[in-house]
Parts: structure tokens; sequence; C-alpha cells
DNA sequence: TATAATAATAGTAATCATTACTGATAATGA
DNA sequence: TCATTATCAGTAATGATTACTATTATTATA
């Protein structure tokens, strides 16, 4: 993987957002510094830091993949109304933390991933 | 919420599959039965049997929504090669129980859905 | 430092899952 | 039976993401 300018400049948004944006997002924070940067330049980077465990994809409900430049082993909160994303930081919270902190679990999904039998 | 004779039928091929089916899949085998149903039924009733929560929805790395009949509470265990879904029920498989089960977990993702303090 | 090889880019077209729309059909309460 | 209207089939539209192409920029090496 060559340097690029604009690939520094999306790992830089990434790594210093707290909130987790999608590609539409990162490019209109990316056209600040860089304005003629292209949003196909964004996905295709995106896609690759994915890839290369750079960054983290978070398949949400508003069906678009948000990202997390935070790779350390954490999980989300969702807010169903907002669409908020919160991070939850190990140790795991359990629902009484989580209401204590004023976040209201009405539901979760959790999704691990590995091979399977067939494809070991 | 009337009855429909194409509504009932796509309940039951969710409600009696132990695969985690797309829109596609559901419609093509809804199709077996009822040749003339349309994708866009098969779309509007799964959407609409979310929201009600008589199904659950799986959004994965695949961009494709897999449904879920069963809607007790439990975890998803996604292949990274071939992208089989496998059940995990409660309680909660450890990485160790997992790991016993032939699953080699590689990494989670972890949501939590529900309300944040502004939207309370 | 100049140069060759090629990864990466900007800009745009294409893809594909999902949703919206429309006129026809069917379920349901009176 | 009939009126109301949810639901349907079929198709068009949407929107996020990916693919494509000619050009530009990085980097290893002479």
């Amino acid at each position: 993987m060559r340097y690029s300018r604009q690939r520094e400049l999306i790992i830089d948004i990434i790594k210093n957002r707290k909130d987790h944006p999608t590609a539409d997002m990162i490019y209109e924070s990316a056209r600040e510094l860089e304005p003629n940067i292209s949003l196909g330049t964004v996905y295709r980077n995106l896609k690759l830091l994915s890839d290369e465990n750079v960054i983290i994809t978070l398949e949400t409900e508003d069906k678009r993949l948000h990202y997390d430049g935070d790779t350390s082993r954490h999980s989300h909160f969702i807010c169903s109304a907002c669409g908020k994303i919160i991070d939850l930081f190990k140790p795991a919270k359990t629902p009484t933390e989580l209401s204590e902190l004023g976040l209201t679990v009405e539901s979760e999904k959790c999704v691990y991933y590995g091979h399977c039998l067939d494809c070991k």
C-alpha cells in the first residue's frame, strides 16, 4: 500500500472523530482540506482500510455503513430514535449499568465472526 | 393489519427455516406455492413484520438484510469465509465454548438498542 | 537526479438491494 | 350485498456502493 495524501487525510479524520461517520460524512469533512477529493476515493480507501483492519465498520439499520477509527474491543449503543451511536468500552456494561448512564436498553444484536467447521 | 394469503406464506417460510434467508431467498421459496407473488410484496411484508417485531433483521457484511423468524433472545455466528449464519442460543457461549463447537471466533460486534438521554 | 513501473486518483457510469408508485384485487365490517 | 380500504402485482425510482478509465503521483532503482 503506497502513501497517498488523500488516504492519510481520511485516516486522520476517522481517527480523530468520536462519532461514527458514514462515507458521505467523511467525504464532506475531507473536502474542507482537499476540495478535489473524489467520493470514489473515499469509498475505495474506506474499503481498503477496513479490509486491513485499520478501521472498523458498523452495519446499522439505516442501511449505510458507519466507520469507527477505534479498533480496540468495544461495543456500541445505537439510539432507536435519533440513530446516534455511542461507544461502550470494556469491561462490558450490563443493562443495569447502561440504565445508570441514562441509556434504556430495549434490545441487542450480538454477532461473532470467525470460521465455521466447513471452512476451516 | 388485514389477513393476506401472501403474508401468511411469508411468515410460514421464515418461521420454518433454520437458515437466515434474504428477501430474495424468501421470494424464491414463496414462488413455489404462490407463483405470481411479487418481489415488492415480499419486501413490503418483511418490513412490516420486522417493524411489528414478528421477525428479526440481521444487518450483515454482505450488504443484504437477513431475516430470522426466531425472536427469542439469542446471538449469531457468521462465518467470514462462506457467510453462513449460525444461531447461538442463550445462555451466551463464551469464546471457549464456541471453539469447542468447532467455531473459531476471531472478532465480534455487539450492538445495544434503546433510547439515549436526549431522546427519552 | 532521472526514469520506468504501477498504485492511486478524479470523475463518471454502472450495479444492485430496497422502496415508492399505480391501477387492480380482495378482505372485512356494516 | 356492498362500501371501504388494505394489499397486491408489476414496474419505476432511489440511493449507497462499486467499477471503469484516462490521468497523476509515488517509489524503487539505475
